[in-house]
DNA sequence: TCATTCTATTTATCATGATAAACCGGATTT
DNA sequence: AAATCCGGTTTATCATGATAAATAGAATGA
């Protein structure tokens, strides 16, 4: 168990030595593969893995720290407290993500360009799997959606409640790669679009009247689940949200997303 | 520039306390993103940190770990050493991703799915900004593919540099987000499918055999800047892929990326 | 029964070194 | 000119506490 701590003095190769910390990490990681460990394992606590790796306390503590920004355990204090095994929650995926994507300048286009792939395939597929309650939720969400005002923050609200109709059409596919591809869409949709400050809101309402007429659409084929009209239908959508968000001049607004900002997300759905 | 550590005793509400290492990153991220900070550009020493944000030496070490977790910094010794800003290397974003999907059972045919939507446009939208000397890649690719032995570990090798063919024309594509998916799929595939000991060495042979010959109306049709018919070869090759893997028993190995693993990794395509 | 208080446990953060290793740049030697 | 050595700088890791905060569970009281 303990670590074999070879560091040779100069290895002009590739491989870079890696800090113990990093190694730790990594033996936690194969702990967790080769046992098998299931979110909710707890793993020993920190004087025991000391001992175990045979590290100081502050390195135990930094491969603690990198086991939890990467979504893999959360750490508690008090009785019981310690390290505990968690599914990477979507959202820490999402920001990590957009590190990733912030040094990119990725364009609405680019976005929409594969949406336009995805979400009809995703919709289509998801039409045999959704529930009595999940088809509720779409009719629900349509009359939410409803555009009343065309106050600004009202807009806001329209929009990202569109894109909940999209999640919860996510939610109910069994295909769990299409269905990441399509959360983190909206996720970036919902999170970092910004539309220009100039464009009249009568425009913005167009947009919403046409996403709710195209929505209602869509629940009914899936009510009558007919996956190949609903595949026709948001295929169509596609097309059409992908013009409007040209026209009203959408763009991404690029930057670092902050743990402070994922903690509000908890939407009704999963 | 200091930190508020305002902690509300008691708040039953949502948002949980967050401890000061987090909030530094956080203050650290939002400087990278206000002062429009480049990779290349230089944190200040840990001593000048730990003065800045008003914390000890381990609550910034914890802080710089994260930021190196999420590979937006690399952190050297010596003089002019300390935290760099870097562009986040895609191999880190692709096992962060690896650790959301560990928890999901992503099949073959989930991976393909998306697949097959996303890379036949991703070609045809790189055809007309490929470069000659991608051309030539492509070309010389298919000549290094050509399956001549039924040996194990040729038919990995085979594998991988079929794979190659398809990162290289990601490369060529100018939308980010696009190249992003596919380069993240093809990297799934190259490290984590696994097939079946029992299938005969013959069936993967023809699996070579198939892809080289496809492979190579591709690259042709791309030399002649057909993107059109790319898209149509594209389409076909996937659908004949998916198809083999089917048949020759590909699965996932659910399990989580190391980062030693990912050392080896400097294909001569950026 | 239910709510409150107490207590032991464990992490969170700070403090303060000490030693080792890596590294840049300049000086020295070949 | 090239290779080597060396000194000062900075991170890496360890060590060893001390205090604070969160928490589970037991004890207590209405």
């Amino acid at each position: 168990m303990t670590v074999d701590f070879e560091k040779m003095p100069k290895q002009p190769g590739r491989l870079k030595i890696q800090k113990r910390a990093d190694l730790v990490t990594e033996e936690i990681k194969q702990l967790i593969t080769q046992k098998n460990l299931l979110p909710g394992a707890k793993l020993p606590m920190e004087r025991e893995l000391q001992r175990l790796f045979s590290v100081s306390k502050s390195t135990i503590r930094e491969a603690l720290k990198s086991l939890e920004v990467q979504g893999l355990i959360t750490v508690s204090t008090g009785p019981t407290g310690g390290a505990t095994i968690i599914e990477v929650p979507l959202a820490r995926t999402f920001q990590l993500l957009q590190n990733y994507l912030f040094f990119k300048e990725v364009s609405m286009e680019d976005i929409y360009a594969a949406r336009r792939l995805l979400e009809p395939e995703l919709a289509a597929g998801s039409v045999p799997f959704l529930s009595d309650e999940q088809l509720d939720a779409l009719e629900h969400n349509i009359e939410t959606c409803q555009p009343t005002s065309q106050e600004p923050s009202l807009l806001v609200r329209q929009r990202q409640a569109d894109l909940d109709f999209h999640d919860i059409l996510a939610a109910a596919n069994p295909n769990p790669f299409l269905r990441f591809a399509c959360e983190l869409i909206n996720e970036m949709l919902r999170r970092l679009v910004v539309f220009s400050t100039q464009t009249p809101p009568e425009e913005h309402t167009k947009f919403g009247c046409a996403n709710v007429k195209i929505h209602a659409e869509i629940a009914k084929a899936a009510r009558a689940r007919d996956s190949e009209r609903v595949r026709t239908l948001m295929k169509a959508h596609m097309e059409e949200a992908s013009e409007y968000v040209k026209r009203l001049d959408g763009r991404l607004d690029g930057r670092l997303i902050l743990d402070s900002e994922m903690a509000p997300r908890l939407r009704p759905l999963s």
